[in-house]
DNA sequence: GCGACAG
DNA sequence: ATCTTGTCGC
């Protein structure tokens, strides 16, 4: 599929954060979401090494939304180029991903992301990269808690409580599974919050974590180690 | 000022 | 993310 070129490089923190202040007013947000894509795509990355010049694997697998079934992978190789840094996670994924999306023949209705979405302290975390540079519907999932504040949901699967910054909402901690540890839900580009919700709810009939990110941490997983 | 801090 | 044994439970 087609990706937007990454022009600019950062080779700073403060050149990193002024790019995602640029990116962001291109955001669509609180617009309706594919409420029943065909395809839908987990994209995850899988590291050997620490910091910069850790080898990493990145990971895309394309799903039948209805079935589960697989349609498409691919994963790409890659050096990481940039240290991790709270709020700049993305920069340190995007080229392996982009790299990984490139090679797919298919353009997945939805991109499931590992990480946030707007849930970000400069409303912009890799889903809405992601979601910029594919011009794709995207959301984030995370797995534990970044900013914001939330009390629990309740402990039956689709049980939500909102994800809070001051008045703001950014997100919402859903229960995919009947007293399992909740998920992250942010939107990224291209959706709505509730819309997201039910996306992921379609995508855990299982298991704690949407199939997509599942599927796509095992790919990177195995790309890694052979 | 001191911690906390997606993956 | 990754380093790591056994263990409890469906």
């Amino acid at each position: 599929m087609k990706v937007r070129d990454l022009h600019e490089w950062p080779s700073t923190p403060e050149e990193a954060e002024a790019i995602q202040d640029r990116l962001r007013p291109l955001l669509h947000l609180d617009v309706p979401g594919p409420t029943t894509p065909r395809t839908v795509a987990g994209l995850d990355v899988s590291y050997a090494g620490d910091g910069t010049g850790a080898r990493l694997a990145a990971a895309v697998v394309v799903l039948d939304a209805t079935t589960l079934e697989v349609i498409e992978e691919s994963v790409a190789t890659g050096t990481a180029t940039f240290p991790y840094l709270p709020g700049l996670f993305a920069f340190r994924e995007l080229p392996t991903l982009l790299a990984a999306l490139n090679d797919l023949t298919t353009t997945p209705d939805l991109l499931v992301c590992d990480g946030f979405g707007v849930a970000h302290p400069r409303r912009f975390g890799l889903a809405c990269h992601l979601g910029v540079l594919t011009d794709l519907p995207t959301i984030g999932v995370g797995k534990t808690a970044f900013i914001g504040t939330h009390t629990d949901p309740g402990p039956r699967r689709g049980d939500t409580s909102p994800l809070l910054d001051e008045d703001e909402t950014i997100g919402r901690v859903l229960r995919t599974q009947h007293n399992v540890r909740p998920v992250f839900v942010s939107v990224g580009h291209r959706t709505d919050l509730d819309t997201a919700c039910r996306n992921v709810l379609d995508l855990t009939p299982r298991y704690r974590l949407p199939e997509t990110t599942r599927r796509a941490d095992r790919l990177s997983r195995d790309a890694l180690a052979g």
